[in-house]
DNA sequence: TTTGGCACTCGGTAACATCGAGTGCCAACT
DNA sequence: AGTTGGCACTCGATGTTACCGAGTGCCAAA
């Protein structure tokens, strides 16, 4: 691996270039903490460090900008999470002081919480919604021909579906079916095939079971449809001077699945940072993701990041991130 | 006003500029179709129609650029909307035969579909949620003490609240006070203070009705939630060649309230295209949001629209905002 | 092994010339 | 009186050249 010196050094580059994102040159490291010799030395080190992909330069006669491999050392080196400033840790205490209700607003506004402090774009995936059971199921009637079948999961999640009748019913008729329904369905799982409900013997309830029962399968996606709440979006549009970086990168923002498959991915391979190439996705090329997994009873439930460029503050990144997913984790317990 | 021949120079000005998005000089229009005089002449005409505030140059000695004076007229003098073309039009066609399911996930799909027929950003409006009444509610056991209220109103829309309870309810409990409560509410107006709950005399029952109704009272915003759906917003990276103004507009678009604002104003003041500064907001200085309203019932529910640079394509934005809309209206009439 | 010194590189900036699309204006023409 | 060809003029865009200086690699001395 690297020695101290050349650690050092890379560490100084990196920093500086964070800071700066501009090219590093070795009199401004020479001059920098921590290192205490000439910037001659410097140049020779870094002459390593390029040849060993720590760095590049972006031309001859200019200075240094950190390769992923460079931020991937930096990153790796960082050693504690470190602490939130002042500021944003009180700004994150007030947040979760002041959050109440329902956990789509709060999920969503804890999104924009992660852009906030850390000026870049965040990302909340909210835990997933299977394998729990159906609590609670009623048909309420909308219209003559229309009922509308509401399915309450252990998790506190709704499913709504809208269904159109063959025939004008009844309240009573709505009734009966809601509650035959709701006998045979309450437990079950949400996802698993939920055709077997026996008829009850009455011909309207068991017309209308069997409509909304065909509409239940038609809409009953393999997955539950996991939506992510994005927060700051348009902070990426000063993260790359390539306005076409900028449009490649929020689009992959619009598309919730990749998304969360990408922060999945990435918790899956135990990162809490994954640079570039790492993300796996080639327009991410020059961002950088910083994550963290929140667990709910023991058990993985979701997870957050926060999406920059991959010259972003990966301290203040995961410090913040570190911060709110235990916040968030605590609050979920709580109920 | 303008004569005829000023307002054909002015259309193709107008025209040439949609589609080049470069200065147009008198030589390309004495070229163009429907105007049959030299270039000339069309100098001066130019000349004219710029100390009349419909066109500027952007320095001397070049061609010349719309106003927003002189695009609202363009538009102004459009005449009829325009149908789509043949393709869109198929997209749209299929998009709706295809369309399922709950209402949110349908909205969010067409924001979609206008952004993709458009090349630009699409925005939707659900109908408002208020004024609709109870019609149904429910308290559903999630924990010993927490309980989700689900309150279903006529128009098909949701709310549900967690409720913390001060002690650990059974499963009979529950039920009394859901129905309890349900007795009491259901047919009471959406946002309407829902106090008064006589009480029921039965200890536990009131206990739990009275933890539902402060949540509710806490969380009772004056107006509903008002989501919006925006689609394809990172279209808006190539709509201006300034990253800041990209910024802002993506910045606007984040906030929903100022969104829905945004197209109320606008449907409101009866226009069916608002140009620069016509949206009111000095971000959207070169952008034009074309607009729909759509009616349920009788009624005007929400609005749709698409939001673009100022040259942005006027008759095709016009006539996809006008086809969905019109599709969008019976779609939901259907239920 | 470190470091001061030095020749060298090359992007960035400025100064300057050139080009040409486009203009305004005017005199000639319908 | 309106239209048009002609023409001098403007000025951004493009290209050339020169120069500056931050930064490099390398070497010889410490």
């Amino acid at each position: 691996m690297l020695d101290d010196r050349k650690a050092a050094i890379l560490r100084a580059v990196v920093q500086e270039y964070i800071e700066t994102a501009q090219p590093v040159g070795s009199g401004r490291i020479a001059d920098a903490d921590g290192v205490d010799v000439s910037s001659a030395t410097v140049r020779n080190e870094m002459a390593t460090l390029e040849t060993e992909g720590y760095l590049v330069q972006p031309h001859t006669s200019a200075g240094r900008i950190p390769t992923e491999k460079g931020y991937r050392h930096f990153v790796d080196t960082i050693g504690a999470p470190g602490a939130l400033s002042g500021d944003h840790a009180r700004q994150v205490s007030s947040f979760f002081r002041a959050a109440h209700g329902e956990i789509e607003g709060m999920l969503e506004a804890t999104s924009r919480l992660l852009s906030g402090i850390t000026d870049w774009t965040g990302v909340v995936v909210p835990p997933p919604s299977t394998e729990t059971p159906l609590r609670s199921m009623h048909l309420v009637q909308l219209a003559p021909q229309h009922v509308l079948a509401v399915s309450v999961y252990g998790d506190g999640s709704i499913d709504k579906h809208t269904i159109d009748l063959e025939a004008e019913v009844t309240d009573e008729q709505v009734a009966a079916a809601s509650a035959h329904l709701a006998a045979q369905m309450v437990g079950s799982i949400r996802g698993s095939e939920p055709s077997a409900v026996p008829t009850s013997g009455d011909a309207p309830t068991d017309a209308i079971t069997s409509s909304v029962l065909a509409t239940l399968d038609a809409t009953n996606e393999p997955a539950a449809p996991t939506d992510v709440f994005v927060g700051g979006a348009s902070r990426m549009a000063s993260a790359f001077d390539a306005v076409e970086t900028v449009q490649a990168v929020l689009h992959v923002l619009e598309q919730q699945l990749v998304v969360v498959t990408l922060l999945r991915d990435v918790v899956d391979r135990g990162l809490q940072v994954a640079i570039g190439s790492e993300t796996g996705m080639d327009t991410l090329a020059n961002a950088a993701l910083v994550v963290a997994p929140y667990t709910v009873d023991g058990e993985r439930a979701g997870s957050i990041g926060v999406l920059g460029p991959a010259r972003m503050d990966y301290r203040e990144a995961m410090a913040a991130v570190a911060a709110v997913s235990n916040r968030l984790e605590t609050r979920l317990i709580e109920g």
